[in-house]
DNA sequence: CACCATATCTTGACGTTGACAAGATAGCGA
DNA sequence: TCGCTATCTTGTCAACGTCAAGATATGGTG
């Protein structure tokens, strides 16, 4: 897994020895994972500020030093998301297909990420570290698309064909929405549902 | 539009003779089409029960009387989106093309509906009502991609397919990510780009 | 028409939440 | 050593979801 930022890396002596009354050591980092795990339980609204700062140990005030508000911490969430999807895109951009698989793997993999990113109204979408994030997945998706068809318009068409398919079906998974088909590798199934849209155009 | 219960249709004086101190006439419809509004201007999170109450011009708890509680009304909300669903693509159901396209539009047009349908963490799915427009919903899509196949298998494939595709593409035009080509009108283009998934079956 | 059982709605209360303000503490450079 | 600033705590407030108890209307039964 390939994250932006240190995470929970850090040995338990090391925490412990920064946490003293006052200052926890990285506390930004340590919010922020419990909003992940909070996220992955309970989706993104099953959760309350008071409650992650209960998970590290802190006051109910403290995260909203480093967040301002809740909005601010889902904002923190949706640009990291998009870094970590940003670069598992670009390890896959030469092959579409590839870069099809890749984008379902990352919603299996980073659920609570991608649960919050394509949900606007939950943080602020003028973050700039953000859109710099979202505007290199979105190379990455127009670029290996652009591959195959020859003409732009074409080409826009194969963008958003294959773009909707991945969303789509990582979506669909993801809500359970798949039930009977739901038995077996996701991965192997997403490749098989790519393929008949790219296959043809591949050879 | 197709709703499944009467709406806001009842004239002012009707409902202005109903409303005495003590009964509204039809507060659970009316609940309920607030509901729709409040996610339309702000989400399915973004409102709470005593808002809705305060906008049918009722105390604060008379919705859980109807509802029991949040996660009710939003089953409700829900139950009946599936069955507008349902009858929307039983409509469409003798062409596959048609079908995806009604997806799209369903969702564009009825997007309240759509933000609560496919997030099982708001609502209660055990609700029977629910599951029958459901299974009747999926069963439109299954058997619609079903003939242009041979094999039950890629006949799984294909109803994966075109679901993902249509679902994908609905949900990132409503989440807006699709700014460059927000222009113009969304049902042709996703016309244009589910034929770039069954165009070549059908010939 | 009188009566009452029941559905519907109100009032009041409790614990929790997000947000803000003000104060306390720690780390760090001058 | 001093003081500046980032970091965290404590206290507070209105709003929220939910529950309990009471009030009122409606429709059926006699």
């Amino acid at each position: 897994m390939v994250s932006p930022a240190p995470s929970n890396t850090e040995s338990a002596e090391a925490r412990q020895i920064k946490q003293t009354a006052y200052h926890h050591g990285n506390l930004r980092r340590a919010i922020i994972d419990a909003a992940l795990e909070a996220i992955m339980e309970s989706g993104p609204a099953g959760w309350s500020l008071r409650e992650l700062a209960r998970r590290a140990g802190v006051s109910h005030a403290a995260p909203a030093h480093h967040f301002g508000d809740k909005a601010g911490l889902l904002t923190a969430v949706a640009a990291e998301g998009f870094e970590v999807f940003a670069n598992a895109l670009e390890r896959a951009a030469d092959d579409v297909l590839d870069v099809g698989v890749a984008y379902v793997r990352f919603a299996i993999d980073h659920r609570p990420y991608f649960e919050v990113m394509f949900r606007p109204e939950l943080y602020r979408m003028d973050d700039p570290s953000l859109q710099t994030a979202r505007e290199r997945a979105a190379h990455v998706l127009v670029t290996s698309a652009g591959r195959l068809s020859p003409g732009p318009a074409q080409n826009r068409l194969t963008t958003i064909a294959g773009w909707s398919l991945a969303h789509g079906f990582a979506s669909l998974w993801l809500s359970g929405a798949l039930p009977e088909t739901a038995h077996g590798d996701p991965e192997a199934l997403a490749r098989s549902v790519i393929r008949l849209l790219f296959g043809t155009t591949r050879g």
